[in-house]
RNA sequence: GCUGGUGUAGCUCAGUUGGCAGAGCAAAUCUUUCGUAAAGAUUAGGUCGUGAGUUCGAUCCUCACCACCAGCUCCA
């Protein structure tokens, strides 16, 4: 069932399909178990699910009882129509059967007639606006997916409710197809790729959620840092380094601590003082300017750090690198005179965040997608009350996002405490979705902090701060880049650039030589100098997605040469040592994302 | 943190209805010196996640804890 008011928009065919499947889950789990009792079933991206309370504990082994059960229901070919009832008569049915979810919902749903849907003669009934597919023969191929808790209306106040998860396609291949695509999807889990290229590991001796980098790994993160900060410096921001830890007053003083308590790691006590490890940058970042006064010659002013956070996440949150409790944000903030500087500023990262996706060929729409995350103005509990603040604020991102031509959506309630954001979204494999890159505005830290500056008229006047991201933090974007290149990194990022193989043991001499030559440029090379089989040494290279593979023997030590594989193809010949050497610090250079010889 | 699941060699996984723990890959050594995706042999590698309990005996059963996975909540 579903509170959504859509009836007058065309529902394409599968997701009547999968909302009908949610009904006869709860159809089939009633007629298994009477006494459940039901919350909401809508249809999702990939699927359906169903909400219960079941009388007993229930675990894994009933989903193959019930989607039988399901599969029985539908082959019976039961017609789904739609039915209005009056709200006292439903009212007092639901309070006989105990169904106290619906009840509650049942206040959020206006008007005297209710919508209903019929299965069969009277079979099943469920409160739900559709709609629906005519007929369960209609639903097509099910499979419950998985089982799992999910608070009463996503409030973890609340009671935590058994969630069902299923999906529902057209025909059996469809979904043979998507269950396929699953599994697929999975090889390219970060996680998984992560383990066999060897470029992080975790330690449960070291602690969860702390992520050890190999030499690999921390190769591609020494790139990916000197990339972002490289651009920044060409961008006019200013490079600082403030301490992981800092007084417990410094948080307080931000207003941060309040919304932040939780997730902050214990405080360091010290006699009568109290150090946290820091979760964000911001008010060391202020002191920082507060450290001098400013005028508005200085400004906006943009001030960046690559900075290591620690954020005590509940443990249930934690997801490979991609949620982790300690990671290092590539930060700035931007102090701007006024709202016209923190639009242009805004914008301006919005360029840089452009810039940067494009090099790592990251397409808007299809690879990540913007987020407007606003405030809500009714909860003054989860944000700073200021409505006209707020209103400002939004409208600057709002008009930023669309002078930029970016595609986005709005979201309530996602916004910082502070202020509103633009959140550039991006999928990990399996769909998820995180943010990656962040543009904050916000109008409360220069009023905590008093972030002030000389104005032309010599005034004394209120800076507006932008809070951004333009590669996130390391850790996430090295997930997000490892799924998307399945572990095959472009040369500039991959741990191991070129990988070199001598035919027989005589050429090992000139494989050294080679090996050094690239190595004085900085290359990351290696020598595969195993007692084995030039086969195996390939494929050993091609596993290890190394982008180069230089094969040595005679041939080439005759003519000055490397014979030269490239990830992925065939050997592509003989190549002069230096032709290769030039091609290849080319590539690095301007960061070509794949490996090739060219035409 | 909550709900459910999983945990056996460095990796991927078998296995034991409670009775000496298994394979492939990786590693080491030897043979081989090889022309573009896996040569052959030998060796080593395990408190079966940790700790209690039940039992003549526990990797297997019970309980607690830890870690990981999916989802919820939260979030860069």
């Amino acid at each position: 069932m579903s509170n959504q008011n859509n009836k007058n928009i065309d529902v394409p065919q599968i997701e009547k399909m999968r909302h009908s499947a949610a009904h006869v889950l709860a159809q089939a789990v009633l007629s298994l178990y009477p006494e459940a009792k039901l919350g909401i079933g809508p249809a999702i991206e990939d699927g359906f699910y169903y909400d219960f309370e079941f009388p007993t504990q229930v675990s894994d082994d009933v989903l193959q009882k019930i989607e039988k059960e399901m599969k029985k229901i539908i082959k019976r070919d039961l017609s789904l129509k739609q039915t209005f009832k009056d709200r006292k008569g439903v009212v007092e049915r639901y309070k006989a059967l105990g169904q106290e979810y619906k009840l509650d919902l049942l206040n959020n749903i206006e008007g005297d007639e209710i919508s209903f849907y019929v299965t069969g003669d009277d079979e099943f009934i469920d409160m739900c606006r559709g709609p629906h597919v005519s007929s369960t023969k209609e639903i097509g191929a099910i499979k419950l997916l998985r089982i799992a808790g999910a608070y009463w209306k996503g409030d973890e106040k609340n009671k935590m409710l058994t969630r069902i998860y299923g999906t529902a396609f057209e025909s059996k291949k469809d979904l043979d197809e998507y269950l396929e695509r699953i599994e697929e999807a999975k090889k390219r889990d970060h996680r998984k790729i992560g383990k066999e290229l060897g470029l992080f590991v975790f330690s449960e001796t070291v602690g969860k959620g702390l992520p050890l980098w190999t030499p690999k790994g921390a190769a591609i993160r020494r790139e990916l840092e000197r990339f972002i900060v490289d651009l920044e410096i060409a961008r006019g921001y200013q490079h600082v380094s403030t301490p992981e830890i800092a007084r417990l007053q410094l948080y307080e003083k931000s207003g941060h601590y309040p919304y932040y308590k939780d997730s902050m790691y214990a405080p360091i006590e010290d006699e009568d003082e109290k150090f946290m490890l820091r979760p964000m940058t911001c008010p060391h970042h202020f002191e920082l300017y507060l450290s001098e006064p400013r005028s508005y010659r200085d400004l906006p002013m943009r001030i960046a750090e690559l900075a290591k956070l620690f954020r005590y996440e509940q443990s249930g949150e934690l997801s490979g690198l991609i949620r982790v409790r300690s990671f290092c944000l590539s930060d700035a903030h931007i102090v701007c005179a006024n709202a016209e500087q923190a639009k242009s500023e805004a914008a301006g990262v919005i360029d840089l965040i452009q810039e940067i996706t494009e090099v790592f060929g990251l397409k808007m729409g299809e690879n990540y997608r913007f987020k407007l995350s606003l405030g809500d103005r009714k909860d003054e509990k989860k944000f700073y009350k200021n409505d006209n603040a707020w209103d400002e604020a939004e409208e600057a991102l709002r008009e930023v996002l669309k002078n930029k031509e970016c595609e986005y959506y709005e979201e309530e309630g996602d916004a910082a405490f502070y202020g509103p954001k633009i959140d550039i979204q991006m999928r990990n494999v399996l769909g998820k979705e995180e943010t990656a890159f962040t543009i904050q505005y916000d109008f409360v830290m220069p009023e905590r902090f008093d972030l002030n500056y000389v104005d032309q008229d010599g005034e004394l006047k209120k800076a507006i701060v932008i809070h951004r991201s333009a590669i996130g933090c390391l850790e996430r974007i090295i997930a997000f880049l490892i799924e998307y290149y399945a572990g095959a990194f472009p040369t500039w990022l991959s741990p191991i650039q070129v990988r070199v193989i001598p035919i027989s043991e005589k050429h090992l001499e000139y494989a050294q030589e080679i090996k050094q030559e690239l190595w004085d440029k900085q290359v990351r090379v290696e020598l595969d100098d195993r007692n084995e089989r030039l086969q195996y040494k390939i494929r050993d290279a091609e596993v290890n997605k190394i982008p180069y593979t230089l094969v040595v023997g005679d041939k080439e030590i005759e003519t000055s040469t490397v014979s030269v594989r490239v990830r992925g193809k065939k050997d592509q010949g003989l190549h002069k040592k230096d032709t290769f050497l030039k091609h290849l610090l080319k590539e690095i250079k301007e960061k070509d994302i794949s490996p090739s010889l060219g035409a």
